[in-house]
DNA sequence: GCCAACGTTGGC
DNA sequence: GCCAACGTTGGC
């Protein structure tokens, strides 16, 4: 069974936009600087698993797209890269700190905008809404996944 | 620009 | 291992 997934991009840097006209729709998740983000990229996701393309810190925030995980984990080059904002000095490249996946995005969607998702009970329990929360990547369950879908996407 | 919330760092 | 200081996130 797979895991679901909300994953914030800001759109200024990645849009659903911008993934949908790359190489084969696919963008690295580059600039995740989280352990536990980290951690579910690395131990947990796996190729195919559903993931809802979130536009972050940006004037209109809430869920732009749907995508998928489209590869295995490998280490995040942009933190090797001196003239990267991600880079990581302190990244062993014998034992990278930083590792992503690739994302292949599927399509654009309506924009469900942050405010929409708070007004619906179902949601409630998201990860994404929990008071104070800023982890950029987190799971979404079937129950929620499927209510959004339902409910935005007809 | 503000600021709440949270994560990381580093001295002890 | 504690915890104060500092830095970052991200909505508003």
């Amino acid at each position: 069974m797979s895991t679901i997934w909300l994953m914030k991009s800001e759109p200024a840097e990645v849009s659903i936009d911008d993934a949908l006209a790359a190489s084969n729709q696919t963008v690295p998740w580059f600039g995740v600087r989280n352990y536990q983000a980290r951690n579910f990229m690395r131990d947990q996701m796996r190729p195919g698993d559903p993931v809802l393309f979130y536009h972050s810190s940006c004037p209109e925030p809430g869920i732009a797209g749907l995508a998928e995980v489209a590869g295995a984990p490998y280490p995040d080059p942009t933190q090797f890269d001196p003239k990267s904002p991600y880079f990581d000095p302190k990244s062993d490249p014998s034992e990278p700190r930083w590792i992503l996946v690739d994302v292949k995005a599927l399509r654009k969607i309506p924009l469900v905008p942050l405010g929409e998702l708070r007004r619906h009970a179902p949601l409630s329990g998201m990860r994404l809404l929990a008071r104070g929360n800023r982890l950029s990547i987190t799971p979404v369950t079937r129950a929620e996944y499927n209510f959004i879908k339902k409910q935005f996407l007809g």
